[in-house]
DNA sequence: GAAGATTGAGAGTTCAATCTTC
DNA sequence: GAAGATTGAACTCTCAATCTTC
């Protein structure tokens, strides 16, 4: 493409007297693009160890617990993905014995996922591959990237993605 | 949850000898939780016009347009999806009657996707809905807004989502 | 009755293969 | 042979329904 769709579309929201809400229009539609790109770099680095993003972040999230296991649920609450999601992912990362099944002591309602040793090596090799492919360059220096987190932050406590620790007054 | 999972993923990674990647990777997964945030608002504002942010796109980028129609082809080069995923979203619109496929006069091998009447009323309506709701309040001031926009403009810039006008040496 | 997990159906995406037209 | 569009298979996500356990 040779112009930004972004801005092209924001020109075309204030041209049609939806001026108030372009900036927001462009933000938003600014993210999905981003994650698109980001999505497919990602998945094109994790492809060789047959991973997806969403089974690469389950992984690690597992090798950065205490015991190496979590409830189910709580992975979902964490991942912020579907019930149903999470029993797929782990069935697929069980099939290649990444990950195990086991009961829970006290209530046997919960089922956790425990990551065992070839999944902690295959996490270690993919988060290096990660960091030296997708996470290297993403087009920003040091002061760019921490604005970005900051402002993203922002937005996701605002809708709810966690809870700040002193609530921050915007009125 | 309690905390932000984007802050406690960095500190994993820098306490495990990550710290070069941990910026970078927290600004990636950032940007694709503000995604599901956003995608999930932006869903449920078109739910009651039986539209997901796909179509949305697509006959927004079709009522822009002089003639209202666009080749397949230029359409998903524009929103970033698979020719498959083109024909499917057509297929549905069509089937809503919002778009109608439409042969080309010069090249048979191109179908073009003509918006039509009820469409564009259609998009004018699920426009104002979400400029009122989804795109309302992001949590972010006019400033924080434009700075969100420039810093991913750039990241798409460098990632290849357009041609920058100016090439940005970043040597 | 409520919570945690699983299952099956429906929608959407991607990929490879196919078909038509240039 | 190459470009544009379509099709079918495989995968993922979400939703509703179900099952077990508290």
């Amino acid at each position: 493409l040779p112009f930004d769709p972004v801005a092209e579309a924001r020109r075309h929201w204030e041209e049609h007297g939806w001026a108030p809400a372009a900036a927001n229009m462009a933000a938003v539609t600014s993210v999905m693009r981003a994650q698109q790109i980001f999505l497919a770099r990602v998945d094109a680095t994790l492809k060789p160890f047959g991973l997806t993003f969403a089974r690469f972040e389950l992984l690690a999230l597992l090798s950065f617990t205490r015991t190496g296991a979590l409830p189910l649920g709580k992975i979902g609450d964490r991942l912020q993905v579907h019930a149903a999601s999470v029993t797929n992912a782990v069935d697929r990362l069980e099939a290649s014995g990444l990950v195990a099944r086991t009961a829970h002591l006290e209530d046997r309602r919960i089922t956790l996922a425990a990551i065992t040793g070839p999944g902690r090596r295959l996490v270690a090799r993919a988060t290096q591959a990660l960091n030296a492919g997708a996470f290297a360059d993403i087009g920003l220096d040091g002061d760019q990237v921490e604005r970005l987190i900051a402002i993203l932050a922002q937005v996701r406590a605002a809708c709810g993605d966690f809870a700040q620790p002193e609530a921050q007054d915007r009125s």
